[in-house]
Parts: C-alpha cells; structure tokens; sequence
DNA sequence: TAATATACTTAGCAATTGGCAAGAAATGAA
DNA sequence: TTCATTTCTTGCCAATTGCTAAGTATATTA
C-alpha cells in the first residue's frame, strides 16, 4: 500500500494523539506523571540529589517517536539529549556498498543521541529511529550546556553517559576482534536478551558484524546441541 | 641477559637521567621550555585561550617513559591524564585466551589514558606503554576536576577529548564490520601512516583484528601489484 | 479469505582468514 | 664479529564466513 503523504501524516498525527491519550490515562495524575520517570533514573545514578533531580527533570520536554518513525537523519544535526522512558531504538549508518549497519540498540534508561554531531554541532553519519512505539524525554544541546553550565552534578551525570558509552564500545570492539562470530552472538543473549524480543534478526546481525544468513547458521548449529 | 632487578633499576635511572639531559640540552631555555609543547597545543585546539593555556599547562608535570616501560597495567586505577609530547605509546588488553590485542596507539598531541578507569576510579582492564622513549605532561584525576570545576573552558576541552576518542572508535568499529581486513589495512596506512614507522607489524594485526599471519599474506598481496 | 510483502532459514559453493610449523630477516647482546 | 632472540614471511590445510538463490514461515493488507 502507497498512501499520499497528505494522508500518513493525518493517520500519523491520529496515531500520536491516540497514543498519548493512552499513555495519559495510564497515569492518575497528570502533572506528577509526567517528568517521574525521567526525576526517579536520576535518583539512581547516584550521581544527583532527590531535589536536583526534579530541578534537572523540570527542563525536560516529552516526545513520541512511533515504530519505524525517524528520530535522527544522517545529513542532519543531533540537537535531542533524549532520555528514552518506553519502547526501543536503533542507530544505524550505511557502509561503502549501502548496507545497513545496526551501531547500536537502546532500551528504556539510556540517552539516545549521536554523539560526535551533538557535542561537535556537525551532520550526523548515523540514523535513529524507533523499533517500537516509544516515549522519551528530551533536551536541545543549548539546553544541556545551559545546565552543565550551572549545575557541577548533573555535568557529571553527562559525563559518566559519555564514559558509559565508550567503554561499552570498547568491550565489543574487544569482542569483534577476538571472539568468532558465534561467541559474540551467545554473549549478547546473555548481556542484553531484551535486544532479541524486540529487534529483527537482520539488524542484530549487522551489530554483531555478520550476515542474516550467517547468524541463522549459527542458530542453527546452537539449537543442535 | 637476565639483569637482577636492582642492576636493571639502576640502568633505568642512569637512562632516564640521560635522556633528561639530552631532551634539556636541546632547549636553551629551560623554563620556557617545560609548558610550551602543552600551552601550544592547547592553543590549537581554538577552546581554550593563549592566557588560559598558559595558566592550565603550569598545573602539568612532566614524565618520561622509556621504551617498553609500562604506563598503565591492568588491575591498577589510572590516574595520569597525560598529553603525548613526543615518543609513541599503545594500549593493549589481554582476551580470553591471553592473547595481546593493541587497543590503541597514540602519537605526539594526543591525551594518553584509560577512560573508564580514569573517570569511574575502577581498576583498568587495559595496560599502556610506552612503544619508543616518550615524553609527556600529565596531571592527575584530582587536579583535573578542579581545573573542570575552576575553567569552562577547559571542560570544553576534556569533553572534546572524550568525543574525539569515542567517534573514532566508531569509525573503527564501523569499518571492522563492513570492511575485509585488505580494506582496513589500506586505510589505516593511509590515515594513520605513523604508526607503521614505530609499531612491530604484530601489534598492528591485532589493532585491524587479524592475525600477523593474515598481515603479512596481506601486504604480499598489495606488493605484487 | 486470498494475496503480498517481509522475515527467516537452508543449501551449495567461493573467498577470506586462522592455526601451525618452518624458514628468512632483522635486531640486540656478548 | 658471533650467537641468540625476536620479527616477519611463507606454505599448507582447516574452519569460518560471505554470496546467491531458493524455499518456508509469518504478518499485513485488500
């Protein structure tokens, strides 16, 4: 089905009220709802104090990004710090011969942006968009400097995402070089199993580095034994 | 030759006063001397400004690390932010079947640490060494913190640090996943043409995740050409 | 319900890379 | 220099992974 863009943006914007009507009502109370979630995972960094963590909270606006919808485009500039409450997403870049490479995944808790066009202010060589319907809160780069200017606590919040995200991908960088194929694949059901629930197998190969059609070899050979 | 441990520290020393000699003679001035490579740098980098680099390069002391000695080993916290004036040093870490893999190089301008256990205070997986006589200017964890806490500007800096180790990572993981090991050889003799005249074609191998096996095939390949 | 698109699996063959072992070359120490 | 050590190369064979194409399963839409 090809619909006009006139009519998958009404159907989209119905959608989005649709879904904000359920996620409102999920809640009895609006106002004390809506900047919780994001108030409470500040809490427990223990990096912030109960009271700095609804001040930061306060500065944050909500989003919804529906399934397969774009959060971020290659091309353009990442200007959402964007905490993710519900759902899952993807980032994803295209190599030398237009393939998809999946770079990474986010579940509920992490801060989904890219970060070398956030903190330099240049294009994006990646794309994010939602594998699920998802909800997030979000921060422009202004903003963010704005409160690191002004609040010690929550710079070390930013930088421990920072650090967080490094060494994350320096241990599967140390994994794509000395692991085969089919230990990094049974690592990852181990680390991460809510990846395999939500994301497809083609996607989840290309973060491991391989083809679909290898990954469902190596399926195969692990439900032999 | 198996020198005792004393005979071997007192080499050492006779070799570091040596090249402190050597590397103090070639400047006629030694004050002037000891933070301007630092100061210089920082300079470049168009975050911070002349004065303030000034003030931020006096809080740096000076190192020397000979060739082979270690700089970081694994099971100890790194505390030393140290800026690379000359030399060239690597990071490796060990897999599972005690394998070394070279996790980085490092030429002269770049900041040589381990970020995971500098920022979170945990013990490094990662050793670092030094690959020939280097020289460098470091402070430590403490020190840097106050100067983040005292200078924006250099905040700045740090965080564009950690942005430029973490998008190059990146790169490199992109190009582990999409390219063969021909194609991640032609390119790092092409971006990073240094550290072919300093690295053992072993430690390159395993920075491309082959083996030295594999390389040496490689560059028989590329020279019949 | 049928039709269509998408996701996943499977098979056969080709190309890449690893493991091992031997040899050549370069380096460093006595 | 000579000896020893390390680095690098080479050849052979095995294992892993990729490529193409076809087939099956699942989900979505008309």
């Amino acid at each position: 089905m090809t619909l006009s863009p006139l009519l998958h943006n009404k159907i989209t914007t119905l959608r989005n009220i649709y879904i904000w009507i359920n996620y409102y009502l999920s809640s009895s109370n609006i106002y004390d709802m809506s900047k919780k979630a994001i108030a409470l995972y500040f809490k427990t960094t223990n990096l912030i104090t109960a009271e700095m963590a609804e001040e930061i909270a306060s500065h944050f606006e909500s989003k919804i990004i529906l399934k397969n919808q774009m959060h971020l485009t290659e091309g353009t500039i990442c200007d959402e710090y964007l905490f993710l409450e519900k759902g899952f997403m993807r980032a994803f870049a295209f190599d030398i011969e237009g393939n998809e490479v999946t770079t990474n995944f986010y579940s509920p808790g992490d801060v989904v942006f890219e970060v070398a066009s956030f903190f330099n202010r240049t294009k994006s060589k990646e794309n994010i968009n939602a594998v699920t319907d998802s909800v997030g809160w979000y921060i422009t780069y202004e903003q963010l400097n704005n409160l690191f200017h002004s609040l010690p606590e929550f710079r070390e919040f930013g930088r421990s995402i920072l650090v967080k995200g490094f060494s994350e991908l320096k241990t599967r960088m140390l994994s794509m070089i000395s692991e085969t194929a089919e230990e990094r694949y049974i690592h990852l059901l181990k680390s991460n199993p809510e990846i395999f629930q939500q994301a497809s197998l083609k996607t989840i190969a290309s973060f491991l580095g391989i083809t679909d059609t290898s990954l469902s070899r190596i399926r195969k050979e692990i439900s032999k034994k």
